[in-house]
DNA sequence: TGCAAATCGAACTGAACGGTTCGGTATTCT
DNA sequence: AGAATACCGAACCGTTCAGTTCGATTTGCA
């Protein structure tokens, strides 16, 4: 196939191109996914509309449809996508080199604050309330959020471990342990709606605080 | 007004009544409450059907909006009755006189066993799916759950730390602390449909235990 | 400039929804 | 027996939805 194939070339390596095939402009798709995150989080997946998402998106439903197959496919491009944005960035908090306290205490107090801000908490209520219907799907969301960062964490207990400053028998077990114990008292209230706002500073100050100390006190050498 | 009174008798004191007046059977009302359980639990709020509750409940749609308003009447009423049933009994279990340890193990297991069942899971999921549209019901599903629970903890607490057995600086966050300790690793898999199956016993001892010893590690006085 | 096509905008389809209405039936009280 | 009525079942209403269609308009490339 000569490189000037009239009609047919696929894949022109010229780096900057102005005008794409239709559905496959990554700017549009993003700004279709934008509106969608605006509607689907503040309306449940069922209550939002196609039509609020092409208003939202500013983008006509011709359009939507040629980016996506149908609310499904939308839905699930999207929650991949905040996936990835929403967890990308944790791994990074624990590879500071600090004390073992310090670097628990600020792991554990981000991923609290990450997990109830009101961005994430809104992605949990709907991702959880389609579980039922797309098992998969809550998984996958699952595993790139909070079972990434038990892999983290579990392989920094084993290296405390096994340079002898902590005894743990259970890493997996512990690793859920003390991530639930910086949320504890925090991420439900807001998952049920009984916490209107984000936990203030203070109240992440302490979970996490709490979490290291009762975390410490039962797996260090010395307790 | 005269007892005598001809149509207009409201509560006629008689005892034993075989008729109901229209909307007032409870025996119906709980039929459709079942009926409208199953298909909400398994459809999720939004693409529930008042037609499929109707067909599930084997009462007709008249009847329905005779004993309830619309569909957010209905599902209300479900809530707050699946609260009482679904939380009800387990006060109970911090009563018995055994050794905290025991005690802690018998009730953090038995809380973490019925929050992951199929049952309370389904619950949980449709109640956290529509908590951003309706967030006092969620607000008292969880106090009237979680919350309940936790006051008995920290009555316990309180107890102990005063009997000098326990030394617990606040025991808000040590009951908090304690039954997010005993479902770590267990309820959010389920959630988020990651686990399809409710944790085997096996599964739920260790999670128990491990809480009891990492409670216990943290709060004894000789801790 | 002129052409091809990506997008727009708005109307449209068919189905499903929540909720209402109504005549017929079965039951229970008088 | 007879009257009253709770319930059934099915048709119906207006609305809303996901998804399609199509001419008009804009846009980028030759």
């Amino acid at each position: 196939m000569p490189a000037s194939a009239p009609d047919l070339m696929p894949e022109p390596a010229g780096a900057a191109r102005r005008r794409h095939a239709a559905g496959e402009d990554p700017a549009k798709r993003d700004q279709i996914l934008e509106g969608a995150r605006q509607v689907f989080l503040e309306q449940g997946f069922d209550a939002a509309s196609m039509n609020d998402i092409c208003r939202a998106a500013g983008v006509s439903k011709g359009t939507l449809y040629v980016y996506f197959e149908g609310k499904e496919d939308l839905y699930v491009s999207l929650v991949e996508r905040e996936r990835n944005r929403l967890f990308g960035e944790v791994d990074l908090l624990l590879e500071q080199d600090l004390p073992l306290a310090e670097k628990l205490f600020l792991y554990g107090r981000r991923i609290a604050e990450l997990m109830c801000s009101d961005r994430v908490v809104r992605a949990q209520r709907i991702i959880i309330g389609t579980s039922e219907r797309m098992p998969e799907l809550g998984a996958r969301f699952y595993d790139g959020g909070m079972e990434r960062a038990q892999g983290r964490l579990r392989r920094l207990f084993a290296a405390e471990a096994a340079a002898g400053r902590l005894v743990v028998p259970d890493v997996a077990l512990a690793g859920h342990q003390f991530l639930e114990l910086c949320m504890a008292g925090l991420l439900r209230p807001r998952l049920f709606g009984k916490a209107p706002e984000p936990p203030a500073p203070e109240a992440l100050d302490r979970a996490a605080h709490g979490a290291v100390a009762v975390f410490l006190a039962a797996y260090s050498v010395s307790g």
